[in-house]
DNA sequence: CTGAAAGCGCTAACAA
DNA sequence: TTGTTAGCGCTTTCAG
């Protein structure tokens, strides 16, 4: 259908606006010297025209593409499709395209970083949940953009990261406070180890532990593997039948405790009855389990690398190795009550 | 960290290589005519002075912009993750970036349609899951560029969807070959009311009972507005309070499906012993779950649609408004069982 | 406040 | 097979 007539460039709408391209350059732009009743008449030609700009040809002038990059393992995931829903009105605000960069494996991870395809072609690149090596972290030093770490710590770079630890803490201080003493951490582990969060939080999980003066006991962290379901059985598995069981577990991630509320139900433990659950994210599923969490917000996590992502390129002076946590907060739901058979005070405050 | 100096252009790379700036361009497009000894020095030298081309510049001459765009509702759902994570990788592969515009509401629709951003900007515009109205689609086919629409139909263009009037009809059946002759079918409503798939489902289930001489009543079809809970709760207390209560509830999506579950389960309704439920899609959840269900695959769907674009940007002669239609399939899990009281065939073909 | 001219980095004829 | 030339559509001096 699309007739391929040729697009209109800006000197079709110099001529017929009587002007000539410069001017319509710097009308179309907003710059202030031009004349009101010029602006006028360039403003409606652009319109009869419809007329677009081809950022190509400003890009090459003006050496700025207009484009920021995002790096991502993937975009199916809760925190991915949060961040970038987020993300990209921001940025369309400030007259910014998003392009995405999939890396879903090695083998395209070590392209990636081999041919930087983003390099000359983005403003900025925002790297997402990838826990990156030295090499790789140095070869985007060379990309002559702006690079922000998301979700992980990178020295010396700038990066926006929720704070794991300090939200895990507090979970398991809710825990602690409603007087369980035996507290598993449940894990997922994927193709490539641990996460950087998943450190993180089983890190505030054990901070917690010691402020409370409950000893560490390692047989009640286990990991299980990603997609759930068996890992989740097995690993409940080695829990229940620990000589002293766990009242109450904390997982790592929502899908995870949903999982493992799924599991212990059929197994006829109740929720919280018999065993507490705290997830960590405040996916929608943690509503509809009902489930206690650890809520953070990938959205706004989307709205400040955007906005610092904004600065950066625009404000060549500011601090190139800002950063930014973001916090999390509790939510008490139906999945966590007092540890059976004890009497305690319901503070959940973390 | 990044020391900002210049990018090296092809005029550099020709130098270090003692050729001209065409011969750089003709070696690192992969052109044939040059000679071995010659295109080992120039890839040598680009390596070296580690160059990248400028997307821009040859845009500008070659009219090509080398971006797919992709307009998308949300980024925050299994459909869209799925299929964007595998039309990324596949873009990538071709050589293209892949650009989305992400227009969750009413005001940034407005305002995408009337600036068109991708205007000049992109080679192919991708629209997904939108139901566009008479004036939107218009508006489009003036791009310039090819139009796909994905989940949707789209009379005399291109477009890519899955076949949501079989599907639905053959989970029906599934449900009454089990017995069931009171089969409920629950909706969601969003804020622009039904999608077109959602129509697309209830016509197949509609269909199904017309063909099993099973009399339709609209009793049975309940909607619930987008953040389900409140309105499952809702809808399935109108179900259950029907004279002749249905034995059976097909839900548009997996993700309603688990939520009328969870529900059903609270108040005592066994699934599946009194009630069976079926979802649609086959999401992660689906398996948590044990559901039942119609699987539909957003990824094959990138794909699919990634491969007509290039198609349709690479080969002008290329049938501009070809139809893609996708299959689904049945998947009976767990909580799909013979009607009570109902002696049966099992049989779950469709 | 406006226009003319130069050039951003590349590719596409055309010659050689 | 290679180099030369002439732009692609814009922005940016620099004059006026």
């Amino acid at each position: 259908m699309p007739d391929a007539q040729r697009h209109p460039t800006m000197a079709d709408v110099a001529e017929r606006a009587g002007v000539s391209a410069s001017t319509v350059s710097r009308t179309l732009r907003g710059l202030s010297n031009v004349s009101p009743d010029v602006r006028v008449r360039v403003e409606q030609a652009a319109r009869e025209l419809n007329f677009a700009i081809s950022r190509h040809a400003s890009s090459l002038v003006t050496g700025r593409t207009g484009i920021v990059a995002v790096l991502v393992p993937t975009l199916n995931s809760w925190f991915m499709g949060s961040a970038l829903s987020s993300l990209g009105p921001l940025l369309r605000a400030a007259g910014l395209e998003l392009a995405v960069y999939v890396v879903p494996d090695l083998a395209e991870r070590a392209s990636f970083f081999e041919q930087l395809p983003a390099r000359r072609n983005a403003d900025a690149l925002l790297v997402f949940s990838f826990d990156l090596t030295d090499e790789e972290s140095a070869r985007l030093d060379d990309l002559g953009m702006p690079v922000i770490y998301v979700s992980q710590h990178a020295d010396e770079r700038p990066s926006v990261y929720v704070d794991d630890v300090a939200g895990a803490r507090h979970g398991t201080r809710h825990l602690l406070n409603l007087g369980h003493r035996r507290i598993a951490f449940v894990q997922t582990v994927g193709a490539t180890g641990f996460s950087f969060s998943s450190h993180e939080r089983l890190l505030g999980y054990q901070q917690a532990l010691t402020e409370a003066d409950v000893p560490f006991d390692d047989s009640l962290v286990v990991a299980t593997p990603f997609p759930y379901k068996r890992g989740v059985t097995e690993a409940l598995g080695k829990l229940l039948s620990l000589r002293e069981p766990p009242t109450a577990v904390f997982a790592e991630q929502d899908e995870l405790a949903a999982s493992v509320i799924w599991t212990l139900r059929k197994s006829r433990v109740e929720v919280p009855e018999r065993m507490s659950v705290l997830g960590f994210d405040d996916q929608p599923v943690a509503e509809w389990f009902d489930l206690s969490t650890v809520a953070q917000s990938p959205s706004d996590m989307g709205r400040v690398v955007g906005e610092l992502a904004l600065e950066l390129i625009n404000d060549p002076d500011a601090d190139p190795r800002r950063h930014v946590v973001l916090p999390t907060h509790l939510i008490p739901r139906a999945t966590t009550a007092p540890a059976p058979g004890r009497v305690t005070d319901l503070a959940n405050r973390g």
